[in-house]
DNA sequence: CGTGCCATTGAGGGTTCTCAAGACCCGTGG
DNA sequence: CCACGGGTCTTGAGAACCCTCAATGGCACG
C-alpha cells in the first residue's frame, strides 16, 4: 500500500505552484528568472473550489482578488436594479475572472460556475506589489487588462453591427478557437450554457438563438443536439460573419 | 512690443506639467509627495495638437504612448475588413486615450478629433516605469484601465438590452454627468458629433437617433435644435432608461 | 449664393420579439 | 422499470421595432 506517498501527491496538487501549472503559458510571462519564479509561486495564496451554480463573487462584493481558472467554465452577469440582467463574457480554463473589479474596489458583475471548477485566487494588493518588482509581470497584467478593453470592443461590435446569425456564427468560432487553444477539439464540444444565457450574451431572445442554431443545422454548417454541438463547415461560419450589408 | 514676453509664455504653457494641470484632478492619484510630483511632471515628453477630424492614431500603428486629453473632443472607433464600421467611444477632456493598444502593442482603433484639441502625450515605457516606483500612480492606471473595462460593459447593457429611445437617453444622461464632472452646464450641450456617429455608437441607424430626438422634444424632455442640445427633464430621460421591460 | 453635408420626416419592408404549444432530457420517486 | 415533473429546447404565428429607401429642408463654408 501507497496511501502516504498518494496523500503527499495530493497534498503537493493543492498547494498553488504556478511553475508546475499546465496552464502557466496562458497566465506567465515567459523569460523569468528562478528567483522571480519562485516569487511569483507565492502569488497564489489558495485555491478555491466553485461548485456548479455556485457563485466565486457577487456584484457588490468587496473587490481583493482576481482569480485565474484552472479548470472549469464561468459566466460573469451583472443584474441591474431595474430588472435588466445581462451576460457579459463566458470564462474557462487559463482565463482571468474579476478585473472589473479594481476600479472601484467591488465587484461588479457575478461570477457563477457553469460546472464544478478549481480556481487560483491572487490578492490584488500582492500582485500589484510583484509586478512593481518583476517587470515582466507587470507587462503581462497591462497585456491581460488590455486584452479584456479588446474582448470587450469586439462584443461591442458584435452587438451594434452584427445580425441574429452572424452573432451567433461568430460566438460559435471564438469558442472552438478557445476550445482549441487550450487543446480541445475545436470542432465538437458540448455547450455549458443554457440558449437563455448565450441570448443574453449577444442580446437575443433565447428563442432566436435556437432558431439559428436550426437553420445552422439545415444549411450543413453545423450540427446540434442539444448542447452538444458539432462544426461541420468553420469556414461557411465565418463566410456569415464576414457578410456586412455595406 | 512685449513679443518675447509672449513667446515665452507660450513656451511656459507648453511644457508639460501635470502639477499645473487644471485636470489633474481627473488624471493624478491623489496624496503623492512633492518628489513624486516631480517625478510625474517628467512624464509627459510632449503635448500634442491635432486639429478636427484629424488622427491622433490609426489601428494597426505601433503602440507607444497613451494620451490624455487637455481639450477637445475625440471619437475612437474600428473598421473591419469586411466594411463593418463602428464608434467604440467618445472621449472629452481630462479622459485617457489608447489603452486597447497595450495588448497587442498596436492600436486597435483609430481616434480622430472630433473639434481642435490638445493632448498629453504619456510614452508607455516611461508610465510602466514609473508606476513600478510610485504606488500611487500605479494604483491610479489599473483604475483607469479597470474603469474602461466597466465603462464598456455599460455599453454591452446598454446594446444588448435596450430600445433604441431607451439608449439614447441613456446616451444623453451619460454625457450630460460628464460635462459636469468638468465645469461645464450638464442641461445645455453642443454635440461635437453627428447622428450617424451616434447612431453607430448606439448601434442604431442614424434615422432612427433623428426620430428618438424628435420624440424626446415632443414628449419635452429636451430641446434638439441640430447640434444644439438642451435638457428639459433629466428626470424623465432617467424614468425611460429604468423601464426594463421585465 | 450655390454646394455639400447633415438632419428630418414619411412609407413600406424585414428582422427579431412575444406569446404559445409541444417535444425532449434527465433526475426522482413510486 | 416506468411514470412523472421541471427545466430546457424547438417551432409556429402574429406583432413590434427598427431599418431601408427616398424626398425635403437647414446650415455652414467656400
Amino acid at each position: 500500500m501507497e496511501k502516504p506517498a498518494t496523500i503527499a501527491l495530493t497534498a503537493v496538487n493543492l498547494r498553488t505552484a504556478c511553475t508546475q501549472c499546465n496552464l502557466k503559458e496562458l497566465c506567465l510571462p515567459v523569460g523569468l528568472d528562478d528567483v522571480d519564479l519562485e516569487r511569483i509561486d507565492g502569488l497564489i495564496t489558495a485555491r478555491k473550489k466553485v461548485k456548479r451554480q455556485q457563485h466565486l463573487y457577487r456584484a457588490g462584493e468587496p473587490f481583493e482578488a482576481i482569480y485565474a481558472i484552472r479548470t472549469g467554465f464561468f459566466k460573469t452577469d451583472i443584474l441591474t436594479e431595474d430588472g435588466r440582467d445581462q451576460v457579459t463574457g463566458f470564462q474557462m480554463a487559463g482565463e482571468i475572472l474579476g478585473l472589473d473589479g479594481i476600479s472601484t474596489d467591488r465587484h461588479v458583475c457575478n461570477a457563477v460556475a457553469l460546472e464544478d471548477s478549481d480556481v487560483c485566487m491572487i490578492p490584488f494588493e500582492r500582485l500589484e506589489e510583484l509586478s512593481r518588482r518583476i517587470e515582466p509581470l507587470q507587462r503581462q497584467f497591462h497585456k491581460f487588462m488590455s486584452r479584456e478593453i479588446v474582448r470587450e470592443q469586439g462584443i461591442m461590435m458584435l452587438l451594434g453591427s452584427m445580425r441574429a446569425e452572424e452573432r451567433l456564427a461568430a460566438f460559435l468560432i471564438n469558442l472552438s478557437q478557445r476550445m482549441r487553444l487550450r487543446g480541445y477539439s475545436a470542432s465538437e464540444f458540448h455547450l455549458r450554457m443554457t440558449r437563455e444565457e448565450i441570448g443574453s450574451y449577444l442580446g437575443l431572445k433565447l428563442e432566436t438563438v435556437s432558431r439559428a442554431f436550426s437553420k445552422f443545422q439545415d444549411d450543413g454548417l453545423i450540427s446540434v443536439h442539444q448542447k452538444h454541438i458539432q462544426i461541420l463547415d468553420a469556414e461557411g461560419l465565418r463566410r456569415l460573419i464576414g457578410r456586412a450589408n455595406v
